[in-house]
Formats: C-alpha cells, structure tokens, sequence
DNA sequence: TTCGTTTTTTGTAACGATTACAAATGTAGA
DNA sequence: TCTACATTTGTAATCGTTACAAAAAACGAA
C-alpha cells in the first residue's frame, strides 16, 4: 500500500474525511520532521494548491491535534509548532541558533510521584540551551 | 532582616536597581504562587502604584526572566505566565479547569542521555490532564 | 545644590499569530 | 438532480506582546 493510500487509512480511522488539503498537510508533516510553523506549511503547499487558505491550515492543524494525529508543540516562541511524530520524546531548543532538535526521551526512567493526583495525558519536555553546532563558535 | 530588604538585595544582587515597581512585581510574584499573567499582575498592583503602564510590568518581567529571577512559563496558553519559584518543579495544566498546578520533579531520575549533544541551561516539563478536582464529575 | 547624563517608566502605535464569522464551494446520499 | 451537510476560503477582528519616543526619575561630578 503506497504512502497516500496509508495517510487516506489513517485519515479515515480517525474520522476524518481525507479531502486535499487535509491529506496534503498530513503528508507534508509526515515528511517534513523539523517542526514546521502553519506559515511553513502553508507556504510550502501553496504551489501545489492554488487556492490554499492559511486558515484551513490552521483549521486543519487543530483538527488534527483534537483527534491525535499530530501534536503542537509550544517551546517559547509565539508561534505554535507542529509534530506528526507521535514516539516519546523531548524538545530541545538552541537560544542561539533557534533551531529545535528532537531529543530521545524515557518517560519511564522519571519519577512521576508528583503526578500521582492527576490524570496525564501528554507530556511536553522543553529544554533550552545550546547545541552542539553553536558550542563551536 | 525583613522581606522588602530582602527582596532588594536580591534585585541588587543581581545588578537590578530596586526601583518601586520593580520590587512591587517581584514581591507580588513571591507571594502569589499561582503563575500569574502580565494583566494579572498589572490589575492587582494598579491599587497601589497608580501609574503603573503594562509596558513596565512586561520590561521589568523580561528583565527578571533575563537576570534569573523568574521563570516564563508557556503551558500552550498564547500567554506566558510567570513563576518566581526557581527549584525544579513540572507544570500540570487540567484541560478541563485550565487551572496550573505545581509538581514535584527530580531531574536526576531522568535519563537524559538524548541531551548528550546539548548544554541544557533550562528545563520545562509540562503536562496536561485532569485534575482531582475535575475527576470527580 | 545644580547641571548633565543615564536609567527607568510611560503611553501610544504597531505587529503578528490566531480566531470568528459568513459566504462560497465541495461532497455524499436519497 | 436535489438537498443537507461538511469543508474551504477570505476578511475582519482579537489579543498578547513589542517598538518607540517622550517624560520622569535617579545618579554622579563639579
């Protein structure tokens, strides 16, 4: 089963009804891992859609995180990021580069027991710092 | 020696001049635990220093955050909140309340080898869920 | 103290990401 | 095809935050 076929499944499972911006905005996250802006996203896709319009990505986007297909990730700036990356794992941002590395992350090694009150659903684990390109300088 | 004098050598400490609305923002965040916003913190201090501009209050937070005082905290809010508690703690944010708690968090049971790369200078853990509270509806 | 310089505060205007909303378009089923 | 519903679009509004320059306050030297 070839890639579209599998975003449409996907989709589908989901209740989502798999039109053309809405696979196409699937795909570009799939295949784009550096955690695009919804600017990024809709400039990107705006040659391949002609009538593309920002709020549909954002439409979208929202979509897709209330069903759990991606995640939004807010590591400080203003603008929200987005992860089709669903695997456990942590946000690394560079303060002078900017750029925001994924960090591999083991929920199960943390102590938790503060927790031990509340229902948890989703865990976001920020770290800010600098990275190892920006150590050289 | 008494909590303003305090409050001012710790500003000077850290080559802040202790100004009057500085030390009002900064004393309010001690006393007020809760993460408040800037309009949060701008309402309540209008009663007491009668010109006080929202400007101020975001200059001096930025500079508190800048020198270490304070922390900014962006729990998906599109506001930052800010938090004068500097020892290691999470953030849980109840999806149903929108109330933010504190947790208890010892970083040292994290395994953080995916951070090997990086200098890591600030760590935020944030996790989102149900509270006690709203579990019982 | 007084003058001149620097820092801080203030108010207004601008910015920019996001959302509200209603019209237009597309889609599925009878 | 017709009808009902879902999706997309564009524009306008919202709102937290920042830029900026003027006003006020604090400081240091003479």
């Amino acid at each position: 089963m070839d890639l579209d076929q599998r975003i449409k499944d996907k989709m589908m499972k989901n209740n989502i009804r798999p039109s053309m911006p809405r696979t196409r905005i699937y795909k570009y996250l799939l295949e784009h891992r550096n955690h695009p802006t919804v600017d990024t996203i809709y400039k990107a896709l705006q040659s391949e859609l002609f009538s593309l319009s920002k709020t549909t990505v954002y439409n979208t986007l929202a979509l897709f995180t209330d069903k759990g297909l991606v995640r939004a990730i807010g590591i400080e700036d203003k603008e929200l990021r987005y992860d089709a990356d669903l695997h456990t794992h942590g946000h690394f941002k560079c303060v002078k580069c900017h750029a925001i590395f994924d960090f591999e992350l083991d929920l199960d090694t943390i102590n938790l027991q503060g927790l031990s009150q509340f229902i948890a659903e989703d865990y976001h684990l920020n770290v800010k710092g600098v990275c190892r390109n920006c150590q050289e300088v």
